[in-house]
DNA sequence: ACAGAACCGTACCGTACGGTACTGACAGAG
DNA sequence: CTCTGTCAGTACCGTACGGTACGGTTCTGT
């Protein structure tokens, strides 16, 4: 899907969506207007209209176009013990906060969030199926790995996933996009990052397998 | 700052913030219109403007008047032993839950992550204070009294109620906001605060006093 | 009873935006 | 050289909204 879809953009569209990625992330939705796009892409209107059908389309557009370049974390099989596992829990921990917290997440999900009360509109589906899936995918794929070679115990991935995720996020991700100034430390993602690790295997680790069992 | 602002509204201004938020339960940011409101209060739009300013000072007055309904859980010095506790806190992730996932809350936390891109409006700094203080501090003052009693340990307050509240609500609060009908389920709200209470334990309970302290 | 304030309903204004139509430049094909 | 399709730039249209002004009505205090 997201593929087909890159495929059948040109370059000459992409640097479009950049641009209105720009516009977006500098403005807000405010500022996503069909003639500023057209105006800070130096095409015409009528161009945009053919390339992506209406402004929803745009919207549409540009969000799989951000997803596509935010590629997922690769699990290859190589080999590693519990340290560099926890090392790759922390990665993705730091990386996940960082995908968040950057400019054009915030500024996409603001916009899709937006738009969540209009029913025509899906950007909220879409936001989540293109942008998060396979970011989930591979920290289910790295959770399996620990899993298989002893370093954590769980009986339902999907539940130590979200767990994990809810360790690492919090209120962050919300607060982010509340604007709040606060909430927004990237210089401190590395410690949370340490510390939502810390606390998961302490809920997952293979030393307390009777934990967290049975709810 | 809220009851001050509480004591200055009139029944029928109050009644007007009501049929506002009504309208944007039911629409959206775009069905927020200065006229709308006006037709649907059967008031003026003079007498807006002259309430609350201008649409800025309307949103604002609306989110202040929504958090002036949502008490905060009071905790009186009732003695209570480990299993009522437990209950207090799992009492606690329902009731934050029911709150987060209501029509009215995330109607005015997509119209203040909306505003967030401007940098006039505060919508979202007015929400968090106004919204989710009152609701901190009862949850932080619950867990004060746990700690007291030897049912849970912690050093930082702050950091435990942060896990707390990303053990119970995870990334749901974001996909409640984006519209995904599946993250909406009250019916299983009460097992995942079970859930997460059971976890919350599992980190911070007294028989675990080592654990979660290294970072 | 009377004055003044508060207020409802409506009309109005300026602006901004989504979407469409038109014109002219340019590039490739025959 | 000419025909044809693409696209930038611009002008245009209908609509919707924020904000203001005004006439008429109801409420209130004296």
């Amino acid at each position: 899907m997201t593929e087909a879809e890159q495929d059948r953009l040109t370059p000459r569209q992409r640097a479009v969506l950049e641009r209105a990625l720009e516009l977006l992330v500098a403005g807000g939705e405010r500022a996503l207007t069909t003639a500023g796009v057209a105006r800070a892409a130096s095409c015409s209107k009528e161009s945009l209209y053919k390339w992506f059908g209406d402004r929803d389309g745009l919207m549409a557009a540009m969000i799989a176009y951000q997803a596509s370049k935010v590629r997922g974390f690769a699990d290859n099989g190589a080999p590693m013990d519990r340290e560099r596992f926890r090392a790759h829990l922390v990665g993705f921990a730091q990386d996940l906060l960082e995908v968040l917290g950057g400019d054009v997440s915030l500024a996409l999900n603001r916009l899709a969030i937006g738009q969540a009360s209009r029913e025509k509109s899906r950007l909220g589906q879409l936001l989540v199926a293109q942008g998060r899936r396979r970011i989930d995918q591979s920290a289910r794929a790295l959770l399996d790995a620990g899993r298989k070679r002893g370093f954590i115990h769980y009986s339902d991935a999907d539940e130590a996933y979200r767990t994990l995720y809810g360790l690492i996020v919090r209120d962050l991700h919300v607060r982010m996009l509340l604007g709040e100034e606060g909430a927004r430390r990237p210089e401190k993602f590395a410690a949370l990052a340490e510390q939502a690790v810390e606390q998961f295997f302490a809920l997952y680790g293979a030393r307390q397998k009777e934990r967290a069992e049975t709810a």
